[in-house]
DNA sequence: AAGGTTAGTTTGTGGCACGTACTAATTTAG
DNA sequence: CTAAATTAGTACGTGCCACAAACTAACCTT
């Protein structure tokens, strides 16, 4: 895993090495990752075909607006549905508001694969997260989810940014 | 960002939703790695470039232990150290123990490269901390580190399932 | 010296992501 | 109401990542 350059842990590793905070996230980063990539693979997907999936779960979006859930570019869109389409996983259907445009929505096949990946991801973090008592996993929970927020502040900012 | 397909924030959004584990840990991975991308890209590297930098900051291995470093088939890593080599990253020298095997390491720019993209990725993520205590810090640092040990054992674990 | 193993490369396939250029439909301006 | 500008999506070319299978060269074993 090995993600900036970190010391191996020493030989006499008592029990929990504590990485500090930014090496900590950059691993536990690849760690999820990683897990995420190999159960989608599992079922013949990528990451980025299952985020298509999961975004498809309550959503019958254009392909414009694939692109900004997905922070894609409007040309890698067309390729990604492609290939979902290819294999059944979404469909394409003509906008009636707007005959340039195609709603993408997510097939019966594509939810079913799409739910599969997620149950054994969530079965994957508890697993991981099996060695933690209550409270511990409530903290992570909470504090993963701030750091996610502030994330979502950062990037709303550089776009009225962008924009303004 | 929506990994496997969170409903969006209710609207009366009072101030930290917590997402639960699953999703914390999905949206965190995606939000790290995401910024890690950024700030690799912005001195031309790729995620993976910057692993190999990161890697090679205190080894020389050849390129098969480069291989089981970074997870990826040798065939994978003759292109990852090619590009690497053409940009000045990194050297290939001829083992004086085994002349079919290269000692890969890293150039004085490429040190520099990574450890400018490893400063950003630190500065980036103790800005998204800022809105912690330090005792949070301390926290959110103190269980991702136990859960990346987790996956380190239940890797290894694998491991030894697979060799025995 | 012969046979098997190991290190690394090559080639072919497929996917991801971008930028540019293009077509067709829609909207806006005059 | 037509002409110009904008928007939705695709096509094409480039580069990178990742793998599998086939190959060469060096090494080890016997």
């Amino acid at each position: 895993m090995t993600p900036l350059g970190e010391q191996p842990a020493p030989a006499h590793a008592g029990e929990g090495e504590d990485l500090g905070l930014v090496d900590a996230m950059a691993q536990l980063s690849f760690l999820v990752h990683g897990a995420l990539t190999e159960i989608a693979a599992r079922h013949g997907l990528s990451i980025i075909q299952t985020r298509l999936l999961g975004v498809l779960r309550d959503r019958t979006p254009t392909m414009n607006e694939l692109g900004r859930y997905l922070g894609l570019d409007k040309s890698s869109i067309t390729g990604l549905v492609d290939r979902a389409q290819r294999r059944g996983l979404v469909t394409r259907t003509v906008s009636a508001v707007d005959r340039r445009a195609f709603l993408i929505s997510i097939t019966a096949t594509g939810r079913h694969v799409g739910g599969q990946v997620a149950a054994q991801f969530a079965g994957h973090i508890e697993t991981l997260a099996a060695g933690l008592s209550d409270a511990d996993r409530r903290q992570l929970s909470r504090l993963a989810s701030q750091l996610v927020a502030a994330g979502a502040n950062a990037q709303a900012a550089n776009q009225d940014a962008t924009i303004g």
